[in-house]
DNA sequence: CAATCTATCATTAGTAA
DNA sequence: ATTACTAATGATAGATT
């Protein structure tokens, strides 16, 4: 309380531009805000007005102050105002948002398409673990233990009845026919090339598998996909 | 100029209450917003911050100040105050209150995203392709041509007498093992049914669609970019 | 209503805590 | 970073034009 000395010359006019020194001005500012402030809450108080502030500190730091809510005064400021916006302004603005609503749309979009694809690879890559786990009967023959070797000896000894069945079959049919590969060659190969346009390179038909002729050719493909 | 004459007490104290008379409210209140206008201004100059005031009057009118502009405050404001959540609800959130440079940013991530998803369906589609081209022989055996049959007999004559001679070697090595019920028994109904199990699950769920959206997509992005 | 006047009251620059 | 002090400056209630 050192009150026998006068070491303040009080308040002194200071010109309306910016202020250079940081210290101050920091100082400065956040007196002024909060005088702004109070201004704002009496012009409330006295008048019974809704009045919202928003001010975005040197260090880009936002403050606000608002009666009833700053959201609400936004909201009902935002709402109200763009339809009563004189023409220059107004068409920035709905350009502006006509530019966020697109953007919104693509992120939509963009999201609904990333997640699909997700879910392709997700699958995709759960039907070729299933598939590796599933079909010992692929791995390499030497590394089969004795009761797959035995099974996979039955499977075979029915697989080569069942294409001796179909390969006499065939010949019969091809007997008295002109050409062979008209009959059953596009029969395979129509449907999955035809697929594969209308999908463009998705092919699910690989369907094949169900049916499962074992072969110990299959090593091929195992190194082929790790 | 009456001067010689003072008729006037100068400005008195008033409460900070309610204004009961209108006419007198409303010469205050004009009075008074383009005092906290002055303010704003003021700390606008002296500081070189951003500050927006919206007022609604009595009578229910809007009244702005705002440096640079009322609306593009606003928006820094909306997007920068509320947003702060986790991955899918960010997204959503975002998405409502997003600025035209926060949704480019999130556009961008996504299509990054997008783009590594896309190749690794395409990369394990691809390689099922191959597969499925390379080895025919897994073809379902009706779907098999003449030739492709008499090779694959062959194949499987060989594969026969490949796997009765593992076999056999196998059986000797055992001949002094323990258990021998656990040679035929077990391996039939393991791999039948597991077998059918592995496969029944997901066909191809995700993946048709995946061909048709990234036009859709594409389309907008380069909108967007134009 | 808006502008002006004027005697007050309120804010705040400068300084320091 | 806000707060206290002091005195100069700024803002404005009330009346007037």
């Amino acid at each position: 309380m050192s009150k026998n000395k006068k070491c303040s010359l009080g308040r002194q006019k200071i010109p309306i531009e910016k202020i250079p020194k940081k210290s101050h001005l920091q100082v400065t500012f956040s007196k002024r805000r909060s005088g702004v402030f109070k201004k704002a809450s009496e012009l409330c108080t006295l008048c019974g007005v809704e009045i919202a502030i928003v001010v975005f500190s040197p260090a880009d730091k936002a403050f606000s102050f608002g009666h009833p809510e700053v959201e609400s005064l936004i909201d009902r400021y935002t709402t109200r105002n763009p339809p009563q916006d004189s023409s220059a302004q107004h068409l920035v603005e709905a350009h502006r948002n006509a530019n966020v609503r697109d953007l919104n749309m693509q992120l939509t979009q963009l999201f609904n398409l990333l997640e699909v694809e997700k879910k392709r690879g997700d699958d995709l890559d759960h039907m070729r673990k299933a598939r590796q786990k599933q079909f010992w009967w692929e791995s390499p023959v030497d590394d089969l233990g004795l009761h797959e070797l035995l099974q996979l000896k039955a499977s075979t000894e029915d697989l080569k009845n069942n294409i001796e069945k179909h390969a006499s079959k065939f010949i019969v049919d091809r007997s008295s026919a002109l050409s062979s590969s008209s009959i059953i060659a596009p029969s395979n190969g129509f449907a999955a090339i035809e697929r594969y346009d209308a999908f463009d390179n998705k092919p699910d038909v690989g369907i094949p598998m169900a049916s499962s002729p074992p072969d110990a050719h299959y090593l091929a493909f195992r190194n082929w996909y790790l």
